[in-house]
DNA sequence: CACCAGGCAAGTA
DNA sequence: TACTTGCATGGT
């Protein structure tokens, strides 16, 4: 059972850079479309939200109003290529409701709260669970906090630093209490997992010539 | 054909 | 509290 210090958690870090370079997330967007982006990747395929904001975009609906006043069926039918889309529609515009009768439909207010404030009022949104709560804070936000994923939970598991039970909060610890808050570092590390998890960490693994062969353990 | 992707909430016991 | 199930398209 290896111990998990900081020291190992920055080679893991860096043995996945070195190999893949920067992730550049999240790709290309505003930290509004990020919102909406964190909630249509829930267990789905980047490539097909792709497609769901691309309706979104040409018509010029990408925004706090244009969503707020869309109803929800319209809207389901729009991002229908992100798949659980009547779930999906429904999670965007308690999302949506919330940011504007809320915040005004401004990033900037919401990013006057405390990371906790934040966490707390994302969480409160039917919809929103820790993973795309986390998920906005660093990458819309650009807060420092750690985001986890089944990914990040396999390949932990799998290195023996976690047990296959462990719950969201105990490994966001294991990171966020042995790291110093750093939101560029936090961004990169997390895409860096992700990476690493589809190209290596699944099923069944694929450990050849993984980055991470060879580390802890 | 099967499997699964950058989860979450509701239902059951 | 601890499991289980529904949601859905598109790529391999």
């Amino acid at each position: 059972m290896p111990i998990c210090t900081r020291e190992l958690l920055l080679e893991a870090y860096h043995l996945m850079l070195g190999r893949f370079g920067r992730q550049h997330w999240w790709p290309g967007e505003t930290p509004f479309e990020v919102m909406v982006g964190a909630v249509l990747t829930q267990n789905t395929n980047w490539k097909n939200v792709e497609k769901a904001i691309s309706n979104l975009k040409e018509r010029g609906l990408l925004t706090p109003r244009g969503l707020y006043h869309l109803s929800t069926a319209e809207l389901g039918r729009l991002i229908r290529p992100a798949g659980y889309y009547n779930v999906k529609a429904k999670r965007l515009k308690n999302l949506v409701t919330r940011f504007v009768d809320e915040f005004d439909g401004e990033v900037s207010r919401l990013m006057s709260l405390s990371v906790e404030d934040a966490r707390a009022f994302l969480l409160s949104i039917n919809g929103i669970g820790e993973e795309t709560a986390d998920s906005i804070i660093l990458y819309a936000l650009e807060r420092p906090i750690f985001v986890v994923d089944a990914y990040t939970k396999r390949i932990l598991f799998r290195h023996s630093l976690i047990s296959e039970d462990a719950i969201y909060s105990e490994v966001q610890g294991l990171f966020m209490d042995r790291l110093e808050p750093d939101t560029a570092l936090f961004n990169e590390y997390h895409a860096l997992i992700v990476r690493v998890g589809k190209e290596y960490c699944k099923n069944p693994p694929k450990c050849d010539d993984c980055p991470l062969m060879g580390w802890a353990r």
